[in-house]
DNA sequence: AAACAAAACGAGAATGATTCTCATTTAGTC
DNA sequence: GACTAAATGAGAATCATTCTCGTTTTGTTT
């Protein structure tokens, strides 16, 4: 026989799948997207995951768009679009968040502050 | 028969419920705090007004935290702050979003930015 | 006030995303 | 190979939200 390795860790390719895309998709998303090099992933098992890699730090959740949560593999801090037309998700890599805006919340608020996230909505350039 | 109004309007009394807290309630909370004063009142119709106001733009959406969408009566742009431990939802009203964000957003993005949302999150006061 | 049409509502069913259960499979260790 | 803990699949269960439809209320016209 050869070598075949009848099973790899599901859990790395939900992670690699999510790293390997732009799209921040959903789990449902992603589910599809891993179906067709493991046709035997169940969904429940995406799901675990990408929460167990959100309570690890290793993804990030964008929210919820349309009824489902989607998620980023780039957990650096960084500013998103969504297009309120089709759904779609874009990261606006080019902007910062000022540090002065998330010091001045840690002041206004009498606790810790530990995340930040800037949304705009709109229309993308395929929708308008 | 006497003049008793029977029915006073449930709609308004749902407005005026979001617009009298600065608890960022969700349908579910807004429905106990009318359940009081309207014992008859439907949780669907709590959520069909909403729905209405949303499109209206007399109230706004937080969006989702912990599994349920949080609304807002106050529509001017404002920064938010949410509890990832009571899943309280703060106003910062100190805080504004900088205007050269927005318009390097649609910059950035090639198509119309209408909408904006910066939210802080982390431990409250309470929960620290 | 009666008649009528349109809007709003209540109750509960239906939907859809997410989580849970539990039996089975896989990985790691001796 | 035997044993234990972790991971998984399949489908049931849960929970927020939406939908349906029959009834009630509101507004308008006589």
């Amino acid at each position: 026989m050869e070598t075949t390795t009848k099973q790899f860790r599901k859990r790395n390719a939900i992670l690699e799948c999510l790293q390997g895309t732009q799209a921040h998709p959903s789990a449902e998303t992603v589910y599809g997207m891993l179906h067709q090099d493991h046709p035997d992933i169940s969904l429940a098992t995406v799901y675990r995951n990408l929460a167990l890699f959100k309570k690890q730090g290793l993804i990030q959740s964008i929210g919820t768009v349309a009824g489902s949560e989607r998620f980023d593999a780039n957990t650096a801090p960084h500013v998103h679009f969504i297009c309120t037309c089709c759904n779609t998700v874009l990261d606006l890599p080019q902007m910062d968040i000022p540090n002065n805006l998330c010091s001045a919340a840690a002041e206004g608020v009498g606790g810790q502050v530990t995340g930040c996230s800037l949304i705009f909505t709109g229309k993308c350039g395929q929708c308008v």
